[in-house]
DNA sequence: CTAATCACCTGAAGGC
DNA sequence: TGCCTTCAGGTGATTA
């Protein structure tokens, strides 16, 4: 479910609720979501800051950090007592702060995770950098999509170049770009590479400011779902007319993934 | 290195 | 109504 703007949107709002709250508990009720990674206990430390890279939220305690990932369906939901209603009907992994707040792990699918560890860069270490990351620049993008011959679909799905985008934002990406997702990555020329690279910063800047896109399980950290869906040029639109140039927009299987596109107006670069 | 296919799970939607 | 198939925001392992 969620990508970069999803997880931004949450990790901001936990920003305004976690740090400085001391855990007292946690409840696991799904054994494989909570991935314990090191020897000392989350419990008893306290939230000392969040951020985020690619997908992962990070939850920086004392001395160690919880690194959480939605994958799916997951949701993390901020209750302020036990009597605020709340609809979680899958609640995972539970933690128990010692002011009677909780952030509950709803995930129905089961895919998401919580790592508990010592040293985030080293469980992170595979994750290439972060889309909206002040330090990437077009150059170093162009840089990338010359060293491989991937085809531009799986090169930005594949978190290890750039992280945080996903199906939706990758498909709403190229086709503002004007790239067919079957060209090869390394011959995208380098206006064109600029003019993606911008583009990307645009559509999550703006689907941000939106909170995200809710489809069907995204919720935010309030339980509210995202506004940028009411935006997509391409994403589920297959059977409509291009915004753009009125051809219709098509629906075919690439990188193993449902890919949405403009067969007039997006380049191919072979 | 790259591409494709599973696997992990559940629920919603569509066909019959 | 009910059964069966297909599909879904992701990623990691395995197989060609």
């Amino acid at each position: 479910m969620p990508e970069l703007p999803e997880v931004e949107t949450v990790v901001r709002e936990l920003k305004a609720y976690l740090p400085g709250k001391k855990i007292k508990r946690i409840s696991v009720y799904w054994h494989k979501t909570f991935v314990n990674e090191c020897t000392q206990k989350a419990e008893g430390q306290t939230v000392h800051s969040l951020s985020r890279r690619g997908k992962y939220i990070i939850i920086n305690l004392d001395r160690s950090a919880l690194i959480v990932h939605l994958r799916m369906t997951g949701q993390l939901l901020f209750q302020q007592t036990a009597e605020t209603t709340i609809n979680a009907f899958h609640v995972r992994t539970a933690l128990h702060f010692d002011d009677g707040s909780r952030l509950l792990f709803n995930d129905a699918r089961k895919f998401g995770r919580i790592y508990h560890v010592v040293s985030v860069n080293k469980r992170l270490q595979k994750v290439g950098i972060d889309a909206m990351d002040a330090q990437f620049s077009a150059t170093d993008f162009y840089r990338m999509l010359q060293s491989r011959k991937m085809n531009s679909k799986a090169f930005l799905l594949s978190q290890q170049f750039v992280a945080g985008m996903g199906n939706i934002y990758v498909d709403e990406s190229l086709f503002r770009a004007g790239i067919h997702p079957a060209s090869v990555s390394s011959k995208i020329s380098r206006t064109d590479a600029e003019k993606l690279f911008k583009v990307i910063r645009r559509v999550l800047t703006f689907a941000i400011q939106n909170m995200g896109s809710t489809i069907s399980d995204y919720r935010d950290a309030n339980g509210k779902v995202g506004n940028a869906q009411k935006f997509f040029y391409v994403y589920q639109q297959q059977g409509k007319p291009c915004v753009k140039c009125g051809t219709i927009i098509k629906k075919i299987k690439l990188a193993g993934r449902g890919t949405h596109f403009c067969p007039e107006c997006q380049r191919l670069f072979i």
